[in-house]
DNA sequence: ATTGACCTTCCAGTGACTGGAAGCACCATA
DNA sequence: TATGGTGCTTCCAGTCACTGGAAGGTCAAT
C-alpha cells in the first residue's frame, strides 16, 4: 500500500502519516522505488492514532496507547489512568471555556452593536476580565 | 516604569511584554541605558491586551480591538462583531470537547481498570470513534 | 515522448509564548 | 572601591502537531 491508500483508508492526510513517520509512531517498509510500503497492520496503527487523536490524546499519549495495544500483557488500569488524565484535562478546558463564554455571551448581548463608540465589551477589557460582580 | 513593574501591575510576564512590544502591540520608549521606559497608557494598554486575551482573543483580534478602544469614533458594531465571532469559536469548541468528554468517561466508566488486559478503551479505538451505537 | 498524478526529501511557518545564555546596568553594603 | 545580587538587554532555540511549498524522481496511460 502507498502512502495515499493509507490515506484514504484512515482519513489521515499524507503529510500526517510522514510526519507520524518522522516521530516514530510507525516503521513502514519501503519500496525498491523509495516510496513507502505499508502493511495492514501499520495502517491500523494509523487509523488507531487517527481515532486517539480524534479524542484528542496528544501524540505521546497515543504513543504509549499504542504501545499497550501492542502489549498483550498490558494491564486495563494503564489504559484507563492514561484516558482518564486525560478526561480531567478536557473537564478542566471546558470549565475555562465555558467561563469565558458566559462572560462573552454577557458582554455581547449588552451591546447595542449600532455605529456609536459605546461598548460595555471595551469598557470591560479597560477596567477588569470576567463579569462584573455588579 | 521598568519592565518589571509592568509586569507585576499587568500579571503579564515580561517575557511576554517584550514579545508584545515583538510583534507591535506596544511601543515603550528607552531609557538612556536601554531600558524600556513604559508610560500609564503602555501600561493600561497591556492591561487591557492581558484582559482580552483571558477570554481567549487571539493576538489579531486583540490588535484590532485594540485599535477600536484608541479609536474614539468607532462603532461598537465593530467590537461586537469580533467578540461575536469569538464566542461563536468558543461554543463551538465546547461542543468539541463535550463530544471527547462524553465518549471518553464511557469508556473509562466501563473500563475494568485492573491487572488484567481487556479493555474497551483500547477495543473502541481499535474499530471506531466516538461512542458505539449500542 | 509527454502528460499528469503520485511519490520523495527538505525547509520554513503556524500561535503565543517560554527557556536559557551571554552580557550590561544599577544599587546597597562592606 | 570592590562585590554581590537583582534586573535589564538581545538573540537563539524550543514548544505542539502539523501544514505549505519547492525541487525533483516514478509510474501509468496515451
Amino acid at each position: 500500500m502507498n502512502i495515499g491508500d493509507v490515506a484514504k483508508r484512515t482519513g489521515l492526510p499524507p503529510k500526517t502519516i510522514r510526519y507520524y513517520e518522522d516521530i516514530g509512531l510507525v516503521r513502514p517498509l519501503r519500496d525498491s522505488n523509495g516510496y513507502r510500503a505499508f502493511r495492514e497492520s501499520e495502517m491500523h496503527k494509523l487509523a488507531f492514532l487517527g481515532r486517539a487523536r480524534t479524542l484528542g490524546f496528544s501524540i505521546e499519549d497515543c504513543r504509549n496507547l499504542l504501545a499497550l495495544w501492542e502489549d498483550k500483557n498490558r494491564a486495563s488500569a494503564d489504559v484507563r489512568a492514561i484516558a482518564k488524565d486525560h478526561l480531567a484535562q478536557i473537564e478542566a478546558k471546558i470549565r475555562d471555556l465555558q467561563e469565558m463564554r458566559d462572560t462573552l455571551s454577557t458582554l455581547v448581548r449588552d451591546c447595542a452593536g449600532d455605529d456609536r463608540p459605546d461598548c460595555p465589551i471595551l469598557k470591560t477589557l479597560e477596567t477588569a476580565a470576567g463579569s462584573q460582580p455588579q
